[in-house]
RNA sequence: GGGCAGGUACCGAAGUGGUCAAACGGGGCAGACUGUAAAUCUGCUGGCUUAACGCCUUCAAUGGUUCGAAUCCAUUCCUGCCCA
C-alpha cells in the first residue's frame, strides 16, 4: 500500500499527530516500522480503554509494522502519574510479573502475536548505576515537567508530587532511546511523555519518534476516564452477558463517543445511526462489543438474553441455581444466602424498599417467612436473578 | 531547622464535652417513571441482633483527664502553606 494511504488510515481516529508530515516521511521510506507501545502492568485485567491503542497498533501491524510492547516492569513499581490526581501506589516485583502474564495473555486477544515483541525496561534500568540516572535527569528540566497540566494541577490544589512521580516521563522517554521507536502510541494524557522521548532520541542523534495519540475512552459513569479503580469498565474478559448489559446501561450521549472510538465509526456513519432509535443502536453497540471480546455469536445471544429479561420482563434462562434447605425461610436469610450483598443491613435494606421479590412479587418485610417452592425465581435488585430448589 | 494551618465515613466537608454512627453535598444502591438511557421525584447509605432510638466498631495513632470525648491534655506519625 502506497504510503500515502496508509497515512490516512493509521492517522484516522487518532486524537493528534506528531506530526503527520514525520510519519508520513517514515512511511515512504517502505521499511516496516518500530511501534513502540509502553505498558503498565499495574492492574491484570484490561478493559475497553486499552483496546483502543491496542487496535491502532493492530492495524499497523496489518499493514506490514511490527510492534514493541514494553512492559514497564521497572517504571510500573513508579507508578505513571499522568492523568492522576494523587499518587499511585508502587507494586512489589511479583505482583508485576504476574500482572505482565495475564496483560500479554489478553493482549493477544487484539494483537498479532507473530509481530509483536515484548521487552521489559528492568532489562536497562535495572543496570543503571546513580550516576547514569543522574546524568539522565540533568536533560530534563524541572520547570518544563511542572508544566504538565496534570503536575500543574496537583501543585495548585495541595497536592502533592513526589519525586520518583517526576521520573516516571524521564523514563518512558528513555524506553524510546533503547528501542528507536519509529512510533510511539498512547493516550492523549500521554502527550508530554512520549514527546519528551522524541527529545531524548534526537539527544541521542536518532530520528525521533512520532507521537501518535488516541482518544480517552470514558467508563460507563459517562465522566471519567475508564478506569478499574474507578470501577466505570468493562472487562474484555467478562462474560457476554455482562458487556452486552454494561454497554446498554451507558447513556445515549456516551454510546455515540463509544461508537466513534471504539468502532471507529466516522461522524456520518454516526449521524445516520442517530435518525433510528436510540435503543436499538445501543443493542447494535452491545452486540458488536460482545462479539468482538466475548466470541462470535455471543453477541446475539446476550441481545437476545436480554430481550427476554428487561423487554419482555421473563425470567432469564441461565439464572443460577440456589439450592434452600428447609422448608421456610424468611426473606432475610434468603438474600443473604446468595451471597450478593456484603452485609445483612443492606440485604435488610435492599427488602424494605422493594428491591426483592420472589416469583413476580414483591416482599418488603424482611423477617417474613416463605415456602420455598423448586423452580421460583428469585430477583434481587434489576438484574440478579437466582432459581429457587429445595 | 523555625512559624502557621490541618488529618472526620467511598470522596469533599460540618461538627470544638453529653441530644453524634456523626449535618450537608457528591458518589453509590433501591424504588417510581422509562428504552436496564438521560432528566426528574422518593428512600437508603458502619456492623450485629430478640429491630430496641439495644449492643459493638469508627472521627490519624497511643496514652491520659472526665460520670461522659470526634470534641480537652500529652506524646507520636502524616500533610499543606510561609520563612530559612
Amino acid at each position: 500500500m502506497k504510503a500515502k494511504e496508509q497515512l490516512e488510515l493509521l492517522v484516522a481516529n487518532t486524537s493528534e499527530v506528531k506530526t503527520r508530515e514525520l510519519l508520513l516521511k517514515k512511511l515512504e521510506k517502505g521499511k516496516s516500522l518500530w511501534i513502540k507501545f509502553g505498558v503498565d502492568p499495574t492492574s491484570p485485567d484490561l478493559h475497553l480503554g486499552h483496546t483502543v491503542p491496542l487496535a491502532k497498533l493492530r492495524q499497523f501491524q496489518d499493514l506490514g509494522h511490527r510492534t514493541v510492547l514494553i512492559i514497564g516492569d521497572y517504571t510500573a513499581m513508579i507508578g505513571d502519574p499522568s492523568g492522576r490526581n494523587a499518587t499511585r501506589p508502587q507494586l512489589s516485583r511479583d505482583e508485576v510479573m504476574k500482572n505482565a502474564g495475564t496483560y500479554q495473555e489478553q493482549a493477544f486477544k487484539i494483537l498479532d502475536r507473530s509481530k509483536t515483541e515484548i521487552v521489559f525496561n528492568g532489562e536497562w534500568f535495572g543496570k543503571m548505576a546513580f550516576s547514569d540516572v543522574a546524568k539522565l535527569c540533568s536533560r530534563v528540566s524541572l520547570s518544563q515537567m511542572l508544566a504538565r497540566k496534570d503536575f500543574r494541577e496537583r501543585l495548585d490544589h495541595k497536592g502533592e508530587i513526589r519525586l520518583h512521580e517526576v521520573l516516571y516521563p524521564v523514563m518512558q522517554a528513555w524506553d524510546s532511546v533503547m528501542v528507536k521507536s519509529d512510533v510511539e502510541i498512547g493516550g492523549t494524557d500521554q502527550l508530554f511523555n512520549i514527546m519528551l522521548g522524541r527529545d531524548l532520541q534526537e539527544q541521542e542523534s536518532q530520528e525521533g519518534q512520532v507521537g501518535l495519540f488516541l482518544p480517552i475512552l470514558e467508563g460507563v459513569d459517562g465522566v471519567n476516564k475508564m478506569s478499574k479503580s474507578l470501577n466505570n469498565h468493562v472487562g474484555i474478559t467478562e462474560p457476554a452477558a455482562e458487556i452486552f448489559g454494561k454497554t446498554m446501561s451507558i447513556s445515549d450521549e456516551l454510546m455515540w463517543r463509544w461508537y466513534a472510538v471504539l468502532l471507529n465509526k466516522s461522524a456520518t456513519e454516526i449521524k445516520s445511526l442517530k435518525g433510528g432509535h436510540p435503543m436499538e443502536a445501543k443493542k447494535a453497540l452491545a452486540e458488536s462489543l460482545t462479539d468482538r471480546f466475548a466470541g462470535a455469536r455471543e453477541g446475539s445471544k446476550a441481545r437476545e438474553a436480554f430481550e427476554k429479561v428487561f423487554s419482555k420482563r421473563q425470567n432469564p434462562d441461565d439464572a443460577p441455581t440456589l439450592r434452600v434447605a428447609g422448608e421456610s425461610i424468611s426473606i432475610l436469610e434468603l438474600v443473604v444466602l446468595t451471597k450478593t450483598v456484603p452485609s445483612k443491613s443492606e440485604a435488610r435494606r435492599l427488602i424494605t424498599q422493594g428491591g426483592v421479590s420472589i416469583g413476580g412479587k414483591k416482599y418488603t418485610d424482611p423477617s417474613a417467612k416463605v415456602a420455598v417452592e423448586s423452580g421460583q425465581v428469585l430477583q434481587i435488585g434489576k438484574r440478579t436473578f437466582f432459581k429457587l430448589q429445595r
